[in-house]
DNA sequence: TAGATTGTTAATCGATTAACAATC
DNA sequence: TAGATTGTTAATCGATTAACAATC
């Protein structure tokens, strides 16, 4: 199938929303960190449901195909106001566009990759950001075999022009793919820049002087290990059944 | 630094005691999944702590670096015996090769990757495989610009080769990085393999018909989103700070 | 109106933290 | 022995599920 019948988010959102979404009470005091972890994969199963043609949809169905129970679908997304209609279910479209505006869907988030290594590249490379409403707008690297090449559909600049850049495009979110031992030198760069947060790859905790900056550490390792360990464990009882 | 610097996993467990690592009595009836996902973030700070040169410590040190509290610690690690001494605390080493014992490293564990795009091509040169103890023995792609050559040092085979290889080699673990269109047929193809575990970054879901198959689904964009979350609440709240 | 399905409260379950006795 | 720190139980907290009244 081709991407391009996937659910664009423009086709929902667009530009005149941004300030309207931002502002909006969608963030209500306090949602707990459970909830906020779910949302993605509601996002994720609302655009299948969308490509399917559905337009409605309830917790019953939702919960079958998510394998989660209805009452935790009710619950999460009452956390944010009243999605749903009584005897209908949910509009799935509106549903959809609802979930995009917690998330940031459409805030128009610009992002910059540091570092232009394997991991870089790739990322750069996949639909993720434009399924997601980011725009990757810059990379950087100190490596002159990449400066001033495209990668993707995006240029990367030395980090000597990291400063600059990063404030001429207005960049909101830093995606550290850099080797770990340059990340705190790059982290005190962002300190004083227009990063509000950080996609850290790199496997090094990050200490910001500033709050207001938020910190997403990924360690893909850590899920290849659970994995390990439910293959071991699978294999330690079969070998014990008896 | 340079990475040679680090635990080799070999120093401390080897070959031979791979048997008894896979029967011994690590796995507890039942461990809570909470627990489970934390133990990789012990294995991570472990390592550096390894690094550091230091031999001893105590769950008020752990719970000061991993921000954590020290109860948490001695639960969790006693969910699997008694790693510790009163009055002294935790031997690294011990309770290191402990840790790994119960993910599975040293297990000798053995992957391929199917699908050599950019993502399966950053994937197979990162050094994480080898820090886990898991071995990649090939690759698999159907492009004839990859097939036959090498990517870091694992050959592309071609997909026709699939089964057979796998077999050949005994591979353990699947690591599916191609475009999601394939992944039904790749997992159908996978059914009657040697494959134990399915680390899964399509994207869409695997059924598996056998059952002792674990599959571990992984959603970058999940991550991001969470983050995009983050950031938006960040900026409604520094908006109405009065 | 009758049927369906949400929103929401209350009950249950699981995970975290606190506290302290055991013991090195 | 005194001091330190674990192992482990009990108390608290948070998250999930069940149930049902509200309502479309």
């Amino acid at each position: 199938m081709n991407d391009k019948n996937e659910p664009i988010i423009e086709d929902i959102l667009n530009e005149e929303n941004i300030e309207k979404i931002i502002s909006k009470n969608s963030f209500r005091p306090e949602v707990s960190p459970a909830v906020i972890k779910r949302l993605p994969r509601y996002f994720r199963y609302l655009r299948e449901i969308i490509r399917m043609g559905k337009t409605r949809v309830s917790s019953a169905e939702l919960s079958r195909m998510m394998n989660v129970t209805a009452s935790q679908i009710r619950q999460d997304l009452n956390c944010f106001g009243g999605f749903g209609q009584q005897g209908y279910g949910y509009n799935v479209n509106y549903l959809y566009t609802k979930i995009c505006e917690i998330l940031g869907v459409g805030c128009g988030f610009r992002a910059a990759v540091i570092g232009a290594g394997n991991l870089g590249s790739a990322l750069v490379r996949s639909p993720m950001f434009e399924k997601r409403g980011v725009d990757v707008v810059a990379m950087f690297d100190v490596s002159e075999n990449v400066v001033g090449k495209k990668i993707g559909n995006v240029k990367v600049y030395h980090m000597n022009e990291l400063g600059e850049r990063l404030a001429k495009y207005g960049v909101d979110i830093a995606i550290l793919t850099l080797p770990k031992e340059y990340a705190p030198d790059v982290a005190a760069m962002l300190e004083n820049s227009s990063i509000k947060g950080i996609w850290n790859f790199t496997g090094k905790e990050i200490q910001m002087q500033t709050e207001n900056v938020v910190v997403e550490n990924v360690h893909i390792g850590d899920s290849l290990m659970t994995l390990c360990y439910e293959v071991a464990k699978n294999m330690y009882q079969s070998d014990n059944k008896d």
